[in-house]
DNA sequence: TCCAATTCGGGTAATTTGGGCG
DNA sequence: GATGTCCAAATTACCCGAATTG
């Protein structure tokens, strides 16, 4: 194998983690085109990781803005 | 020239490292005629580059959504 | 020929999908 | 408008031993 995974790719599940959430919020933020997805042939969903934590990042500053 | 140094083949397991996703589920594709394969002498699959990065280039879509 | 890693096959859990409801 | 939960169906992930690869 000497293929350069450029991007990471992340599950559902993994996103839902992240976001302390349930992994259909994260489905239907794909639907609603807040976050950019990737579908496996078999229909699956698959978010990049850099797209995720960017996102991630933005809403934790926020937090913090605003408690502040 | 008879050998076609764009003629790169992948491995079950670089694919599922694009998609994120286990190869034998790269195998199930393979098999369900979703994605074109190659066999070599003792049975193992290989799939064309060309036609593998089509594939996730279609499927990467609806990253930027914004107007209708 | 030997060796480490990968990929066969099959079979069985776990995850994801989509719709609808509160 | 946005989340979480219930349901059934589909897809995917991990298990094994044996074979192929390089």
């Amino acid at each position: 194998m000497t293929i350069e995974s450029s991007e990471r790719l992340l599950t559902p599940g993994e996103v839902a983690l992240m976001f302390r959430v349930d992994p259909k919020t994260v489905t239907r933020w794909a639907s609603a085109g807040r976050i950019g997805s990737i579908r496996t042939p078999g229909g699956h969903r698959r978010f990049r990781e850099s797209e995720v934590s960017a996102l991630l990042a933005d809403l934790t500053m926020e937090a913090s803005r605003t408690s502040a």
